[in-house]
Formats: C-alpha cells, sequence, structure tokens
DNA sequence: GTAGAACTTCTACGGACCGTAGAAACATTG
DNA sequence: CAATGTTTCTACGGTCCGTAGAAGTTCTAC
C-alpha cells in the first residue's frame, strides 16, 4: 500500500508538508507571517492568504504536529517533533502494516541504494554497543 | 490538487487495502466473487455488492496494483506486486521526503525492535557479498 | 482608553479520493 | 437466442486539503 490512514500518524497534505519544512528548519520556531513569507520565497514570490497559512498551522495543531504559544500579538508555532522523527515513526508505521516484517525488512534493505545501506548499517552498529 | 502522492506510490484506501490483502494471500489470483466471500468471512458475514469490489479492482487496476485475465465469463484478478514490495517501496518513498536520510535512518535503526534490527542487520550483511 | 493595526478564529467552497452500490451493457453457456 | 453471471458507467455522500473572506480578538500608539 502507500500508507494507512486508519489509526496512525496522519497524513500531510503539500502545503501541510511545506509549512512543516519550514518549521523543521527553525527550531526556535516563527510567526504564522514568517512561514508566509518563507513559503513565497521558496516558490518565487507569489504569497499565500495569511489566513490559508493560519488554517494549515491550525490544522498542523489539531494533527499534533505543531504547537505554539503567544509572542506578542501573534504566536510562536514550533514543530513539536523533528522531521527525523516523524519520518522514522512514518517508516514505521508503513511496516507496521505487514505481519511479516521479516520479508518487507529484506526487501527494504534491498531495495535502498548502497550508500543508504551503509548508513543503516552505520546505524545499527552503533546501536549494538 | 491536495494531493502530493502524486508521483509518489499511490495510496490504498481501507477497503481497497482489505482487498489487496486477499490478494496478497493468493498468487494465483482470484475471482471478484471470491473475494466478496472471503471480505465476507473476515469481517463476519456481511457481504458488500459484487459492484462495490469490482468497482475498487478497478481504482486498483488504474493505480497498478492489480491486472487481471480473462476466465470463463470472468475475470481473474491478481496482485502486481508483492506485499513486501509494496511496503518497501512506500518505507522507501517516506525515506525520501527528507533530505537527510542519514538522520532518518538513524532514528529509524533506533525505533524498529531488536528483533527487526537484527533482521535488518542480516538482511544488509547480505548483500555485501 | 480608544482607534487602528496585526493576528486569529469561523465559515465556506471546490476538488480529489474513497466506500458504496444501482442500472445498464456485455459475455458465456446452453 | 435467452438466461445468467460479470463488468462498466454513473453517482452520491463523506472526508481531507488548499484556499481565503468575514468577523472577532488583542496589542500598540496616541
Amino acid at each position: 500500500m502507500a500508507d494507512e490512514r486508519a489509526g496512525t500518524p496522519r497524513r500531510l497534505g503539500e502545503l501541510e508538508r511545506a509549512v512543516m519544512d519550514v518549521l523543521w528548519t527553525r527550531p526556535e520556531g516563527c510567526t504564522a507571517q514568517e512561514i508566509v513569507e518563507r513559503l513565497a520565497a521558496r516558490d518565487g514570490g507569489s504569497e499565500l492568504a495569511a489566513t490559508t497559512v493560519l488554517t494549515v498551522l491550525d490544522r498542523l495543531r489539531r494533527k499534533d504536529f505543531v504547537d505554539r504559544e503567544r509572542a506578542g500579538r501573534a504566536h510562536r508555532y514550533r514543530a513539536v517533533s523533528s522531521r527525523d522523527d516523524v519520518v522514522a515513526a512514518s517508516m514505521l508505521a508503513v511496516l507496521e502494516t505487514t505481519d511479516d516484517r521479516r520479508s518487507a525488512l529484506v526487501r527494504f534493505a534491498g531495495a535502498v541504494s548502497p550508500e543508504e545501506a551503509a548508513l543503516l548499517r552505520a546505524a545499527l552498529a552503533e546501536l549494538e554497543e
């Protein structure tokens, strides 16, 4: 399949993901306005309406990808988890859609690039200590 | 528009996945009618309309998860890829959503169970030969 | 402390995807 | 050819997402 909608980690749409990408590069968090600007920079100048970004931020909050705190009259929005955590959790969720994890992992190991295989080996080796 | 899955492996809904689960347990393939029966067995007797299953099969064909061939007046439907391949491809697709694969893989390695870690090590070791 | 600006919440629309299935078309088999 | 099993067409309602206006809230500057 491609991911599991039932139950587990919510999926991100395209704009939601773009917003997360901004937040993931600023651990201090940032305001909605800053996100608008960064997104505009990213895709060539045209700005989204601020309310659009706020709607998305609100949805991301409901999905527990984002939280926030007051900062002046605005809020400072922060990613709850790092991108790595989200990616790893998502990979794990996919893995758990099969009951034969062994086969799936074998395929996965065979499917990653040699560089990635090396990275995985290193990561697994470190765990072993 | 809401669909970054453009490009990436198509997703499966809940019924779509249930149908694939049936097909994945029968490599010979099976007819729509057999799927109806198996699904009914699975969730306690109530049968879906045959057309429902056929609609789903058609969508799965469009998504290249399924193909078929004539068999009498019906068709025999088969999964194009094994579940393992689909799961592995999906995990890979998730991995590719980040540009820092190293970190993501480190997290992933740390997130899988010890047994799974061992399986992964073994699989990677075999590749090395 | 009040007006105006900045920010947020509410509400909403349209499109995509999915579960669901009737109606109509089609293929087999007798 | 006719009856029956199978498939395609069409469609509806629900959910999710991108998008954003309108209305409400909260600061800041006077």
